[in-house]
DNA sequence: CTGTTAGCGCATTCAG
DNA sequence: CTGAATGCGCTAACAG
């Protein structure tokens, strides 16, 4: 039995236990090839520590390699009780991050299961607080990028000698790497699949106020970019469910691509409040394919959001860096998720 | 201007600059009252380490002083590449906490905060691996159990000097504290609400294969209680769809409680496919509130899931027990989210 | 009130 | 191949 006391067993214990000295336990353990250890003494020592269940201090460790292995990890979403923003930052953007937290923490936590990273430290302050992440707790960050305030805290950290890798985030300070979601791609990806239906009339549900979400505003050039390689201009877009459901009784649209799966599911229930039923009135395709969404305008076509890849991603980056590679920005490639909310343009063109 | 050369600013170099030791520094950046240091030699001290942009070096404190103010944190579901399961887990469990893992970080990160936590360990190994999480890492430490699996765990951990709270769990080993949902209560609140609409009949829709899910079956139990409680029996549980409809049409059923707001998803697709409305033919209330409910059947009257607020409470109940206090095990109040799936009987009884 | 001394546990020289 | 000596940066004890 190991017991409680196995927090308090040192090195020296090990050493004086196995009959060599606590630098040769230090080499045997740190399993280096460049530290020559006979092979008989070594498996001594090994034995001795595991029966007396040695555990390595990390502050120890830490304090004489400076270095931790440990990465640091910035949410934007800090919970409930995160002070409301000054700058009236609109609800969708905080939904967003909410959305894929947990997908983030799931990409991050898997990442650095297969790369060994020992562990990662998540500041609490998120990105509020002007604290210092230079104090030796992390040998690099990730920072999940606000996308509206994100960029103030990569330029603070651009100076230091901290490596970063912001996740969400297409445009970073120099010297940074970044991984971010393929928005503009996969809004074209939902569109080309309505073309390929057939649908000519496409609108894009959403915008409003959210607009000053990047990551929307390049969901919808993506859409605008999709049309105009095909030869077909931009609809006005829909910023409501009225908006929608007169545009589809009109034969002005008939299919949507929705900014979210959310708004898809708003635009869903606008649509069969009147009456309008989809696919065969007007086709649907949202965004994001979250959770529930098989579930939405009775099983939501919509384009799979690769966040916990990405952040997977975010970690090989910020491994690359730490290594002496230069740093790289990445966009991950989204994917349809083809349910039942598209068919085939049923009228004309 | 800092410069990249902040992290090398040490103590000794404060000291040097502001005439005074390196124990006096110390001693003043503690903060510390039990410490009597000249106002004014403070002063100067503060001044110059701003100046310099002195930022104390974790490894070295921590090594010093034995611990480190960090609370390490155990997820459940640790992303796409967590390794199949030998039990044979129901895909329910699996889903339960992947959604409730950006609430679960959303609610550690805010008390963190308030509470003056400086970092969040997470480790990335999951349940998976024996690692030690007796590295000195950490100060204490947060299980976020797997319904399943997470017991394990505990047990191992339980004869350690860790302290250790668990998240989602009611039962746990002597010494240690725990944070979890009522769910039983929240059934038992659905179920009245239901009560109060003047229905009897009133069916719970969800179990099968994921009964193995300790939270569902608590939810069932709350169920059964109030419908007790209320001197009415429990119908026979609901398994899917057809069955649903089958009762609903017959009249035996005029209300159903859905185990998750998920399964109520699932409950109203089936439902609608068969023609029958919400809540004119029957009413429906899931639990969780997830994102997206007020979507889900028209606007899904449900049972709000606090996992945040759990997760907080945890921090708390661990800072305590690292303060000295016994452990304690907490029950987090869950609230009723009315909206427009629910409705009073039509029928007789 | 302040400075000096002594180590926390480990990884790295450099001698043997 | 192994061991003795050194110090990472900080703080706890004690001496002034």
């Amino acid at each position: 039995m190991k017991g409680p006391e196995a927090g308090r067993v040192s090195i020296k214990a090990v050493a004086a236990a196995s009959g060599v000295s606590p630098a040769t336990v230090s080499k045997v353990l740190s399993g280096r090839a460049e530290y020559p250890v006979r092979t008989e003494t070594a498996e001594r020592v090994r034995q001795v520590a595991r029966e007396l269940g040695y555990v390595p201090d990390v502050a120890a460790r830490n304090l004489r390699t400076r270095q931790t292995g440990q990465l640091g990890v910035v949410l934007e979403a800090v919970g409930p009780s995160e002070p409301d923003n000054l700058l009236g930052e609109p609800e969708a953007s905080r939904a967003v991050s909410r959305t894929f937290d947990g997908a983030i923490m799931a990409g991050l936590s898997g990442a650095a299961r297969e790369l060994d990273v020992p562990a990662l430290v998540v500041y609490p302050g998120g990105q509020q607080l002007a604290r210092t992440y230079l104090d030796g707790r992390v040998d690099g960050l990730l920072v999940s990028c606000d996308p509206l305030r994100g960029h103030d805290l990569l330029e603070r950290l651009s100076g230091t000698a901290l490596p970063v890798v912001a996740l969400w985030s297409e445009q970073v300070p120099p010297g940074m790497g970044a991984a971010d979601v393929d928005h503009a791609g996969g809004a074209a990806q939902a569109v080309n699949h309505l073309l390929e239906l057939g649908h000519t009339r496409i609108a894009f549900y959403g915008g409003g106020q959210a607009s000053g979400v990047e990551h929307f505003q390049r969901r919808e050039a993506g859409y605008r970019g999709a049309l105009a390689a095909a030869g077909l201009t931009a609809l006005p877009p829909l910023h409501d469910g009225t908006a929608l459901v007169e545009a589809v009784r009109r034969g002005t649209v008939t299919a949507v691509f929705a900014e979210t799966d959310l708004g898809a599911a708003a635009a869903f229930q606008a649509l069969s409040g009147a009456g309008l039923s989809v696919p065969q009135d007007v086709s649907l395709i949202g965004f994001d394919d979250i959770q529930g969404a098989e579930y939405i305008a009775g099983g939501l076509s919509t384009v799979y959001h690769p966040a916990a890849e990405m952040a997977a991603e975010g970690v090989r980056l910020l491994l690359e860096q730490l290594a002496g590679h230069p740093p790289r920005q990445v966009l991950l490639p989204t994917r349809l998720v083809l349910r039942d909310s598209t068919g085939p343009n049923p009228g004309g063109d």
